[in-house]
DNA sequence: CTAGGACTTCGAGCGCACTCTAAGTCAAGG
DNA sequence: CCTTGACTTAGAGTGCGCTCGAAGTCCTAG
Protein backbone atom coordinates (compact mmCIF):
# COMPACT_ATOMS: atom_id res chain seq x y z
CA UNK A 1 0.00 0.00 0.00
CA UNK A 2 2.92 2.93 1.26
CA UNK A 3 6.54 2.77 -0.50
CA UNK A 4 9.12 3.61 2.19
CA UNK A 5 9.72 6.97 0.73
CA UNK A 6 6.26 7.58 1.51
CA UNK A 7 6.00 6.08 5.02
CA UNK A 8 9.02 8.64 5.43
CA UNK A 9 7.02 11.07 4.32
CA UNK A 10 4.11 10.37 6.48
CA UNK A 11 6.41 9.14 9.43
CA UNK A 12 9.06 11.90 10.01
CA UNK A 13 11.79 9.13 9.94
CA UNK A 14 14.24 9.38 7.13
CA UNK A 15 13.88 5.89 4.83
CA UNK A 16 17.25 5.14 6.01
CA UNK A 17 16.19 5.47 9.66
CA UNK A 18 13.28 3.00 9.22
CA UNK A 19 15.75 0.49 7.06
CA UNK A 20 17.93 0.79 10.10
CA UNK A 21 15.06 0.59 12.44
CA UNK A 22 14.31 -2.67 10.81
CA UNK A 23 17.68 -3.98 10.57
CA UNK A 24 18.02 -3.71 14.11
CA UNK A 25 14.62 -4.99 14.95
CA UNK A 26 12.59 -1.96 15.97
CA UNK A 27 10.74 -2.35 12.67
CA UNK A 28 9.09 -5.55 11.70
CA UNK A 29 10.65 -6.92 8.75
CA UNK A 30 8.48 -5.36 6.06
CA UNK A 31 6.56 -7.90 3.52
CA UNK A 32 7.78 -6.81 -0.05
CA UNK A 33 6.36 -5.79 -3.01
CA UNK A 34 7.13 -8.37 -6.70
CA UNK A 35 9.90 -5.87 -7.08
CA UNK A 36 11.40 -6.68 -3.69
CA UNK A 37 10.68 -3.51 -2.83
CA UNK A 38 8.96 -2.40 1.06
CA UNK A 39 5.48 -2.57 1.26
CA UNK A 40 3.83 -0.80 4.22
CA UNK A 41 0.35 -0.57 5.52
CA UNK A 42 -1.26 2.46 7.73
CA UNK A 43 -0.66 0.44 11.29
CA UNK A 44 2.49 0.35 11.30
CA UNK A 45 2.31 4.21 11.63
CA UNK A 46 0.81 3.92 15.15
CA UNK A 47 3.72 1.28 15.91
CA UNK A 48 6.01 4.19 14.55
CA UNK A 49 4.38 7.00 17.20
CA UNK A 50 4.76 4.52 20.30
CA UNK A 51 8.25 4.00 19.35
CA UNK A 52 8.86 7.61 19.10
CA UNK A 53 7.30 8.41 22.65
CA UNK A 54 9.34 5.33 24.18
CA UNK A 55 12.36 7.44 22.70
CA UNK A 56 11.89 10.66 23.45
CA UNK A 57 11.36 9.62 27.61
CA UNK A 58 14.60 7.99 27.01
CA UNK A 59 14.40 4.52 26.16
CA UNK A 60 17.55 3.11 25.40
CA UNK A 61 17.72 0.90 22.22
CA UNK A 62 18.26 -2.20 23.98
CA UNK A 63 14.48 -1.86 25.77
CA UNK A 64 12.58 -0.78 23.13
CA UNK A 65 14.01 -3.77 21.19
CA UNK A 66 13.14 -6.70 24.22
CA UNK A 67 9.76 -4.76 24.18
CA UNK A 68 9.45 -4.75 20.18
CA UNK A 69 10.50 -8.53 20.70
CA UNK A 70 7.40 -9.20 23.32
CA UNK A 71 5.04 -7.60 21.00
CA UNK A 72 6.19 -9.77 17.71
CA UNK A 73 6.22 -13.04 20.21
CA UNK A 74 2.66 -12.31 20.06
CA UNK A 75 -0.21 -12.22 22.91
CA UNK A 76 0.79 -14.19 26.32
CA UNK A 77 3.63 -11.70 26.58
CA UNK A 78 0.89 -9.11 27.93
CA UNK A 79 2.56 -8.83 31.97
CA UNK A 80 6.14 -8.60 30.71
CA UNK A 81 4.98 -6.02 28.44
CA UNK A 82 3.25 -4.15 31.28
CA UNK A 83 6.18 -5.20 33.30
CA UNK A 84 8.60 -3.20 31.24
CA UNK A 85 6.44 -0.13 30.65
CA UNK A 86 5.36 0.20 34.64
CA UNK A 87 9.57 0.61 34.99
CA UNK A 88 10.06 2.63 32.18
CA UNK A 89 6.98 4.97 33.87
CA UNK A 90 9.04 5.20 36.99
CA UNK A 91 11.71 6.12 35.75
CA UNK A 92 10.15 8.67 33.16
CA UNK A 93 8.57 10.00 36.49
CA UNK A 94 12.10 10.20 38.38
CA UNK A 95 13.43 12.01 35.69
CA UNK A 96 10.60 14.86 35.39
CA UNK A 97 10.95 15.25 38.97
CA UNK A 98 14.82 15.92 38.85
CA UNK A 99 13.79 18.29 35.78
CA UNK A 100 11.67 20.64 37.68
CA UNK A 101 13.95 19.79 40.67
CA UNK A 102 16.89 21.96 38.17
CA UNK A 103 14.10 24.22 36.89
CA UNK A 104 13.95 25.46 40.29
CA UNK A 105 17.76 25.85 40.64
CA UNK A 106 17.75 27.65 37.17
CA UNK A 107 14.82 30.19 37.98
CA UNK A 108 16.75 31.09 40.98
CA UNK A 109 19.50 31.83 39.06
CA UNK A 110 18.14 33.73 36.28
CA UNK A 111 16.52 35.29 38.99
CA UNK A 112 20.21 36.32 40.60
CA UNK A 113 20.76 37.95 37.13
CA UNK A 114 18.18 39.97 37.74
CA UNK A 115 17.33 43.32 34.81
CA UNK A 116 21.11 43.27 33.04
CA UNK A 117 22.16 44.24 36.24
CA UNK A 118 25.45 42.18 37.69
CA UNK A 119 27.23 42.22 40.64
CA UNK A 120 29.72 39.38 40.07
CA UNK A 121 32.61 38.05 41.87
CA UNK A 122 31.21 34.14 42.50
CA UNK A 123 31.79 30.57 42.67
CA UNK A 124 32.45 30.57 45.96
CA UNK A 125 31.32 28.70 48.91
CA UNK A 126 32.66 26.05 51.14
CA UNK A 127 29.44 23.63 50.91
CA UNK A 128 30.86 20.15 50.75
CA UNK A 129 28.27 18.41 48.67
CA UNK A 130 25.71 16.64 51.33
CA UNK A 131 27.10 13.86 50.22
CA UNK A 132 24.03 13.16 47.86
CA UNK A 133 23.90 15.84 45.22
CA UNK A 134 20.08 16.54 44.04
CA UNK A 135 18.45 19.96 45.20
CA UNK A 136 15.78 19.00 47.91
CA UNK A 137 18.34 20.73 49.97
CA UNK A 138 18.14 24.21 51.63
CA UNK A 139 18.48 26.65 48.72
CA UNK A 140 21.57 27.65 47.82
CA UNK A 141 21.43 30.30 44.61
CA UNK A 142 25.13 31.35 43.43
CA UNK A 143 25.94 33.13 40.85
CA UNK A 144 28.30 30.84 38.79
CA UNK B 1 44.21 22.37 48.77
CA UNK B 2 42.42 19.60 46.69
CA UNK B 3 43.95 17.56 44.13
CA UNK B 4 42.30 15.54 41.43
CA UNK B 5 41.60 12.13 43.36
CA UNK B 6 39.90 14.08 46.12
CA UNK B 7 37.84 16.01 44.05
CA UNK B 8 37.25 13.57 42.28
CA UNK B 9 36.45 11.20 45.20
CA UNK B 10 33.84 14.88 46.03
CA UNK B 11 32.19 15.61 43.15
CA UNK B 12 31.52 11.86 42.26
CA UNK B 13 33.14 12.72 38.69
CA UNK B 14 35.94 10.46 37.74
CA UNK B 15 39.56 11.95 37.68
CA UNK B 16 39.54 10.84 33.79
CA UNK B 17 36.81 13.50 33.52
CA UNK B 18 37.48 16.60 35.30
CA UNK B 19 40.93 15.98 33.11
CA UNK B 20 38.78 15.49 30.06
CA UNK B 21 36.10 18.74 31.19
CA UNK B 22 39.90 21.02 31.40
CA UNK B 23 40.99 20.14 28.04
CA UNK B 24 37.59 20.94 26.19
CA UNK B 25 36.89 23.96 28.45
CA UNK B 26 34.00 23.25 31.17
CA UNK B 27 36.04 23.31 33.70
CA UNK B 28 38.73 26.01 33.99
CA UNK B 29 42.36 25.47 33.70
CA UNK B 30 43.03 24.23 37.53
CA UNK B 31 46.46 26.02 39.30
CA UNK B 32 48.96 23.52 39.73
CA UNK B 33 50.84 22.62 42.29
CA UNK B 34 55.10 22.72 42.82
CA UNK B 35 55.18 18.69 41.39
CA UNK B 36 52.50 19.84 38.20
CA UNK B 37 49.63 18.66 40.07
CA UNK B 38 46.33 20.27 39.86
CA UNK B 39 45.49 21.87 42.93
CA UNK B 40 41.92 23.00 43.35
CA UNK B 41 40.06 25.00 46.13
CA UNK B 42 36.34 24.20 47.23
CA UNK B 43 34.75 27.01 45.39
CA UNK B 44 34.85 24.25 41.44
CA UNK B 45 32.41 22.00 43.45
CA UNK B 46 29.75 24.74 43.20
CA UNK B 47 30.52 25.13 39.45
CA UNK B 48 30.57 21.18 38.80
CA UNK B 49 27.31 20.81 40.65
CA UNK B 50 25.72 23.50 38.16
CA UNK B 51 27.58 22.05 35.25
CA UNK B 52 25.60 18.86 36.49
CA UNK B 53 22.39 20.45 36.21
CA UNK B 54 22.82 22.39 32.48
CA UNK B 55 24.14 18.55 31.73
CA UNK B 56 20.85 16.69 33.58
CA UNK B 57 18.45 19.22 31.73
CA UNK B 58 20.46 18.11 28.58
CA UNK B 59 21.93 20.98 27.54
CA UNK B 60 24.71 20.39 25.10
CA UNK B 61 28.26 20.18 25.81
CA UNK B 62 28.80 23.47 23.13
CA UNK B 63 26.12 25.59 25.31
CA UNK B 64 28.04 25.14 28.02
CA UNK B 65 31.44 25.91 26.99
CA UNK B 66 29.46 28.72 25.72
CA UNK B 67 28.39 29.20 29.08
CA UNK B 68 31.49 28.46 30.69
CA UNK B 69 33.30 31.06 28.21
CA UNK B 70 31.36 33.98 29.13
CA UNK B 71 31.40 33.33 32.75
CA UNK B 72 35.30 32.94 32.73
CA UNK B 73 35.50 36.54 30.97
CA UNK B 74 33.89 37.70 34.08
CA UNK B 75 31.96 40.37 34.64
CA UNK B 76 29.73 42.34 32.05
CA UNK B 77 28.69 39.14 30.68
CA UNK B 78 25.91 38.95 32.66
CA UNK B 79 22.86 39.78 30.38
CA UNK B 80 23.91 37.40 27.66
CA UNK B 81 24.42 34.92 30.52
CA UNK B 82 20.98 35.26 31.92
CA UNK B 83 19.33 35.22 28.07
CA UNK B 84 20.93 31.81 27.45
CA UNK B 85 19.66 30.23 30.91
CA UNK B 86 16.19 31.45 29.53
CA UNK B 87 16.77 30.13 25.99
CA UNK B 88 17.39 26.81 28.12
CA UNK B 89 14.63 26.86 30.90
CA UNK B 90 12.44 27.15 27.93
CA UNK B 91 13.24 24.10 26.11
CA UNK B 92 13.66 22.24 29.26
CA UNK B 93 10.07 23.62 30.29
CA UNK B 94 8.87 22.20 26.56
CA UNK B 95 10.70 19.09 27.63
CA UNK B 96 9.00 18.66 30.61
CA UNK B 97 5.54 19.44 28.98
CA UNK B 98 6.07 16.78 26.23
CA UNK B 99 7.38 13.54 29.08
CA UNK B 100 3.88 14.66 30.80
CA UNK B 101 2.31 13.91 27.53
CA UNK B 102 4.27 10.77 27.04
CA UNK B 103 3.26 9.75 30.29
CA UNK B 104 -0.44 10.18 29.69
CA UNK B 105 -0.12 7.91 26.98
CA UNK B 106 1.92 5.20 28.70
CA UNK B 107 -0.44 5.25 31.82
CA UNK B 108 -3.28 4.66 29.32
CA UNK B 109 -1.02 1.66 27.44
CA UNK B 110 -0.15 0.30 30.99
CA UNK B 111 -4.06 0.35 32.11
CA UNK B 112 -4.51 -1.37 29.01
CA UNK B 113 -2.57 -4.40 29.54
CA UNK B 114 -5.03 -4.55 33.15
CA UNK B 115 -4.28 -7.87 35.30
CA UNK B 116 -2.43 -9.62 33.35
CA UNK B 117 -5.13 -10.20 30.82
CA UNK B 118 -4.58 -9.77 27.23
CA UNK B 119 -6.84 -9.64 24.22
CA UNK B 120 -4.05 -8.91 21.65
CA UNK B 121 -4.37 -8.49 18.57
CA UNK B 122 -3.30 -5.28 17.29
CA UNK B 123 -1.40 -1.78 15.79
CA UNK B 124 -4.15 -1.17 13.79
CA UNK B 125 -6.08 1.92 13.06
CA UNK B 126 -5.88 3.78 10.02
CA UNK B 127 -5.34 7.28 12.11
CA UNK B 128 -3.20 9.13 9.67
CA UNK B 129 -0.81 10.95 11.98
CA UNK B 130 -2.79 14.70 12.59
CA UNK B 131 0.54 16.54 10.96
CA UNK B 132 1.58 17.14 14.44
CA UNK B 133 2.06 13.71 16.16
CA UNK B 134 2.15 14.93 20.12
CA UNK B 135 -0.38 14.41 22.64
CA UNK B 136 -3.27 16.69 23.19
CA UNK B 137 -5.50 15.09 21.02
CA UNK B 138 -8.03 12.25 21.59
CA UNK B 139 -7.34 9.52 23.27
CA UNK B 140 -6.23 6.43 21.22
CA UNK B 141 -4.91 3.70 23.45
CA UNK B 142 -3.97 0.85 21.36
CA UNK B 143 -1.95 -2.32 22.18
CA UNK B 144 0.93 -2.16 20.54
C1' DC C 1 67.03 2.82 48.46
C1' DT C 2 62.98 1.11 46.73
C1' DA C 3 58.29 0.20 45.90
C1' DG C 4 53.75 2.02 45.64
C1' DG C 5 50.50 4.96 44.32
C1' DA C 6 48.74 9.35 42.63
C1' DC C 7 49.63 12.18 39.45
C1' DT C 8 51.03 14.02 34.38
C1' DT C 9 50.15 14.22 28.96
C1' DC C 10 48.62 12.47 24.67
C1' DG C 11 45.88 9.96 22.08
C1' DA C 12 43.20 5.88 21.00
C1' DG C 13 38.82 3.44 21.78
C1' DC C 14 33.96 2.93 22.91
C1' DG C 15 28.72 2.86 22.87
C1' DC C 16 24.92 4.94 21.08
C1' DA C 17 21.97 6.17 17.50
C1' DC C 18 21.97 7.32 13.56
C1' DT C 19 23.36 8.96 8.65
C1' DC C 20 25.21 8.44 4.50
C1' DT C 21 27.72 6.29 0.37
C1' DA C 22 28.34 3.10 -3.26
C1' DA C 23 26.85 0.12 -6.45
C1' DG C 24 23.23 -1.97 -8.28
C1' DT C 25 17.97 -3.21 -9.56
C1' DC C 26 13.63 -1.98 -11.26
C1' DA C 27 9.31 0.28 -13.26
C1' DA C 28 7.17 4.05 -15.36
C1' DG C 29 7.08 8.04 -18.53
C1' DG C 30 8.54 10.59 -22.72
C1' DC D 1 14.75 2.69 -25.96
C1' DC D 2 16.44 5.39 -22.53
C1' DT D 3 16.46 8.29 -18.73
C1' DT D 4 14.93 9.32 -14.18
C1' DG D 5 14.42 8.42 -9.73
C1' DA D 6 12.81 5.56 -5.99
C1' DC D 7 14.15 1.69 -4.40
C1' DT D 8 17.67 -2.40 -2.79
C1' DT D 9 21.95 -4.10 0.00
C1' DA D 10 26.21 -3.99 2.80
C1' DG D 11 28.97 -1.40 5.13
C1' DA D 12 31.55 2.91 6.25
C1' DG D 13 31.37 7.38 8.57
C1' DT D 14 29.66 10.87 12.04
C1' DG D 15 28.96 13.36 16.43
C1' DC D 16 28.60 13.14 21.12
C1' DG D 17 30.41 12.42 25.55
C1' DC D 18 33.08 10.18 27.67
C1' DT D 19 36.57 6.33 29.13
C1' DC D 20 40.64 4.13 29.12
C1' DG D 21 45.64 2.96 28.17
C1' DA D 22 50.51 3.85 27.82
C1' DA D 23 54.45 5.84 29.32
C1' DG D 24 56.51 8.74 32.24
C1' DT D 25 57.21 11.90 36.68
C1' DC D 26 57.03 12.68 41.44
C1' DC D 27 56.08 12.23 46.55
C1' DT D 28 55.84 9.25 50.58
C1' DA D 29 56.39 5.33 53.58
C1' DG D 30 59.01 1.37 54.92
Amino acid sequence: MMKIGELARRSGLSAHSIRYYERIGLLPYAGRDQSRQRDYDESILVWIEFLRRLKTTGMPIRDILRYAALRAQGPNTGSERRALLEQHRQQVRDHVTELQACLVILDAKIAGYAGSDHKEKNHDRPQPLPAKPPGAGPSRLGRD
